[in-house]
DNA sequence: GTCTATATATGGATAGAC
DNA sequence: GTCTATCCATATATAGAC
């Protein structure tokens, strides 16, 4: 599943770009099986016959759009964390900000995450060399990258933790994993206010598990 | 989508049975788009038309057979809270036998998550009427009949709750989430030890979040 | 590389006898 | 109600001209 290099020689390398756009959005509206090719062609305006030319099937399409997918929500997710958690202000504040930001990117995708529902039916029918490119690929990647984060948070005290990148598991869990499950993967928005109160009752709980044990909050009166 | 009365007149109403038994096999091996009626047939040992005189069509036999099982996993589950959740003698050690063998539900059960995952992928061209069914079978239901369990544990002064469904909600979260997830909901299942160490964890974290501010225990020997 | 036209297969649903 | 045989639509993939 290595993304194929585009063809360059004499061919409008554009065409492949728009193949993908319309793959991503047909595989999003109809599923894997139902989706057709006929239907991709024509959404891209080129022939069938040239979607073959630069794919080499159905199923190569498919995956080559999700991994791409995939990589485009977890560079949108890379923004937040430095938008949202590289200078603290307030802490609960700004986990609250990134969490909703990030549940809100599930509905800012909704192609993708019609292609991630589609992948989970197909899942036990995939290779294994390509669920590993997945995995990889998917929210694993995003823990890793949001530990170090967690990281500089707690060497400035205001976190305590054993392992940060259990940690960041954590407050995926609290926040993320209860919308993605109760609006199914983003196929059925959850209303704002919703989503502002199970990232805010999470990253709240998530507090109280990591927080250090009593908050000075730096009084100016010592004894 | 109300299951139809079983045919009585003349008619052997165990090849229903065989049927939907067979669609359950099938649609969770195939996934709803690529299960063919033929195979159906053939795997229940009935001729296709048959299959169409006791269902209208093949997303109904699809519906019915998800939603029978929907309410046998909950049954399963039932069973489980009456096991571990009606006498308490260790709450840590209780919770997190009960969530085991709750996750563990997810693998005993490998046809109807592959229903589920299928049903996922459809959801945006499931009817509202029949989705608002599927939700009220599936977890749902399952926290609100927790809950009273988890109550009638704090009433005996082993948890402090806010909000009997929100710490139901919360247990699952903590547990039941991630390995779903993980799993693929249930496509592949993850090693023993780890789904015991997430479960171990979560109802640690659970514990954390809801037990008494400091458990004294009945020390008998007060100052 | 791109297009039109087509081969080939498959699957949902039905007709009609018993 | 159940079966065999069949219709018809659709979809993947390919052939061959430009």
């Amino acid at each position: 599943m290595s993304v194929p290099a585009p063809a360059r020689r004499g061919g409008q390398p554009d065409k492949r770009r728009a193949i993908a756009q319309a793959a991503r959005l047909v595989f999003g509206r109809e599923g894997y099986a139902r989706a057709g090719v006929d239907v991709i062609a024509a959404e891209a305006g080129v022939s069938k016959r040239t979607i073959y030319n630069h794919y080499a099937d159905k199923e190569q399409l498919f995956l080559s759009v999700a991994l791409e997918g995939a990589d485009a929500v977890t560079d949108a997710v890379r923004v937040l964390m430095e938008r949202h958690l590289r200078k603290i202000v307030d802490l609960e504040e700004d986990l609250t900000a990134f969490c909703l930001d990030r549940a809100q990117a599930v509905t800012e995708f909704p192609e993708h995450f019609a292609l991630v529902r589609s992948i989970h039916a197909e899942v036990t029918r995939l290779p294994a060399t390509v669920l590993e490119k997945w995995r990889a690929h998917g929210p694993p990647s995003a823990h890793q990258r949001l530990a170090p984060y967690l990281q500089r948070i707690a060497d400035r005290g205001l976190l305590v933790l054993d392992d940060a990148e259990r940690a960041a598991n954590r407050l995926n869990t609290l926040t993320m994993n209860d919308v993605l499950i109760r609006s199914f993967y983003g196929a059925l928005p959850l209303p704002e206010p919703t989503v502002r109160d199970i990232v805010t009752d999470g990253v709240r709980d998530f507090l109280r598990l990591y927080a250090p044990p009593k908050a000075p909050p730096q009084s100016r009166e010592p004894s």
